[in-house]
DNA sequence: TTGAAAGCGCTAACAT
DNA sequence: ATGTTAGCGCTTTCAA
């Protein structure tokens, strides 16, 4: 069987002598509608000074032709540039210092495609610093702003501002909630917390005792999310586990290592340990010291240097990880395809959550 | 901290008023190699006809400018529409019928991208059939050739024809080894082997006893690289657990029934399967039909409307998937730098495995 | 071997 | 309210 898909409508067909087709122009909408390239123009692109009936006319014409308009001609013709502002945490630790290394990289390639990248750094939890961010993006004017989100009444603030001066607003990697944001892009974090409860409840087979839990800040929605969807599943699936209240440990390795090695000590049954922020480095640490036996099955989030090692060594069972490369790729699309108000796929702006065993690293 | 990239290079500034730059054009090269428009564009797409000392004095414009070639703009002169042939087994499964579902869809959208799609369906595991389809794409003369590959000296052969009419060809799903294919995209199916061995090995615990593998056919690559990974790590990490030879069930539901009902009434000490192909209806077919008791634990690859709900309700404990939108979608992408020689990052082909538990169904 | 000029599909400045 | 015309950056006849 073979699918062949070409333009067939017979108003369209120039070259009558070869049979080929070619698809309409604003010139064979302005033919078929008997006006001009400008009033197609006008009205293709919704500029006025245009009588009704005309426009009626022009719409019509398009129609029948089943016209569509070529971007690329179009972003040619008026020399556009997107200007896209990126807004990331400057946090210590290396999963930030990756995304910004990412940036540049798609700084890079995205110039090919007209779009031109800048980026901020901004404190990491620090909602007052993020919205400044944002309303210095606003006075540079940018086409889009991508962010990686705090929640905060004034970033909400800052993000509706943005959405009224016409500036797209995609959140990537922790969302805005009840934010004008148009579009997030990341894991679906509650899934990512329940991914974890159904691997470390089935690790920890039939054993009871404690588990413990590891977060950055519970100002990130990403954070709570995924605490979320670990409580649902560990609560329903696994009632025999005992979880105690999240550690916040601010994705810095030192008091990760401080605060974990102290609920350590208190703790003797600690059979299983869920980190879902950052500084790994700082938990490997805190079990290092401990040096319980069994030592308690453990399941991280992002595959780091740190946390690769710790997987081979057994000291880590699974690490969760989001492929931030990816995600910074599929926000540039949507931003644009949102700056352009062309459809977005629902499927572009989720990405998948990986699961790395020391079985199948990279 | 704020990065800013633009043109700064003195020789392209145009517009001296505004202090605006804009990248440089062929316009620009032509006005510093002193030739003209035509003889840039000859050496711009190595068309003969220059002298060599022209060719250089244009070449070191082009250098000095940082000059990059606007490719939109070109393809809007030269009328280019990527003619892309899509060639997919005709499979009974979901998997296949599903993948052509996709096809479908990304048709429509990559004509936004002037990328016009054709498919050709072929009898599964038909190495003859396969090279017949490319043959016919030669002849037609389309662009590029994307395939999901059965392993065979003719199939190696057509491709070879192919890259030598100068036609692009990338394998999708399931690669074609020692091919003159020019990439690969799908998700690596040894790792896939060795996160289901790495899974169902930590889900049996400390059982003892038999696991079964059931595949679609040995003739496909991406089969024969699951079970290599997944022996890889049950024979180094789970050396307590034997495997059974593979049972081949054509990715067919009835013969993967009658097949496994079979392998099950043999042996009643069966504690694991990994299915690695398709027919996944059969497996839980011959596993209700057996009622075994405790029930095994199952690993099976391609989440469908079945494997869904026997992961709800039990009968399936992990689903290993891959994205076939994206796989399309990454396909299209990669066709196009390959027809047009732009560097291909690395990372855009490889598509990540998904794992679902009933925790984390979408 | 080189160059001048027209045109791809669309937009925008400048007429009417 | 509508039309004419000159580009955008590149390719492609057709001349020289």
């Amino acid at each position: 069987m073979s699918i062949a898909r070409r333009w067939s409508n017979p108003d369209i067909m120039k070259t009558k002598e070869t049979g080929q087709m070619s698809r309409p122009t604003v010139h064979d909408v302005a033919r078929v509608a008997k006006v001009s390239l400008s009033t197609v123009d006008r009205v293709l692109n919704g500029r006025d000074g245009v009588r009704a009936t005309t426009q009626e006319r022009v719409r019509a014409a398009m129609k029948q032709l089943g016209y569509e308009r070529d971007l690329m001609a179009a972003n040619l013709s008026r020399k556009r540039i997107y200007d896209i502002h990126f807004v990331i945490p400057d946090g210590p630790n290396s999963f930030m210092r990756n995304l910004a290394a990412e940036l540049e990289t798609h700084a890079r390639i995205a110039l090919r495609d007209r779009t031109e990248i800048t980026v901020s750094l901004v404190p990491p939890f620090d909602g007052r610093a993020l919205a400044a961010a944002l309303r210095r993006a606003k006075e540079a004017g940018v086409d889009g702003v991508v962010m990686v989100a705090t929640e905060s009444a004034e970033v909400r603030q800052a993000v509706s501002e943005l959405r009224a001066a016409g500036i797209q607003v995609v959140t990537l990697i922790s969302d805005l909630s009840a934010s004008a944001r148009a579009h997030f892009v990341g894991i679906d974090n509650v899934s990512a917390g329940r991914t974890a409860a159904g691997l470390l409840g089935r690790f920890c087979a039939d054993r009871r005792g404690r588990i413990a839990i590891v977060a950055g800040s519970m100002l990130v929605r990403d954070h709570v999310e995924r605490r979320l969807g670990f409580e649902q599943v560990m609560h329903a699936e696994f009632p025999d586990l005992d979880l105690l209240p999240p550690i916040e440990g601010g994705d810095e390795a030192a008091r990760v290592e401080a605060l974990l090695s102290d609920v350590l000590r208190k703790h003797d049954d600690i059979i299983g340990i869920y980190s879902l922020g950052g500084g790994n480095r700082g938990l490997r640490g805190a079990l290092d010291r401990a040096g319980a036996v069994p030592r308690p099955m453990v399941v991280v989030h992002e595959l780091t240097d740190q946390s690769r090692v710790a997987l081979q060594d057994g000291v880590f069972d699974a690490v969760l990880q989001q492929d931030i490369h990816r995600e910074v790729a599929s926000a540039l699309v949507i931003i644009r395809s949102l700056i352009e108000a062309v459809p977005i796929d629902a499927r572009t702006g989720l990405v998948h959550i990986e699961i790395f065993l020391r079985d199948n690293l990279p």
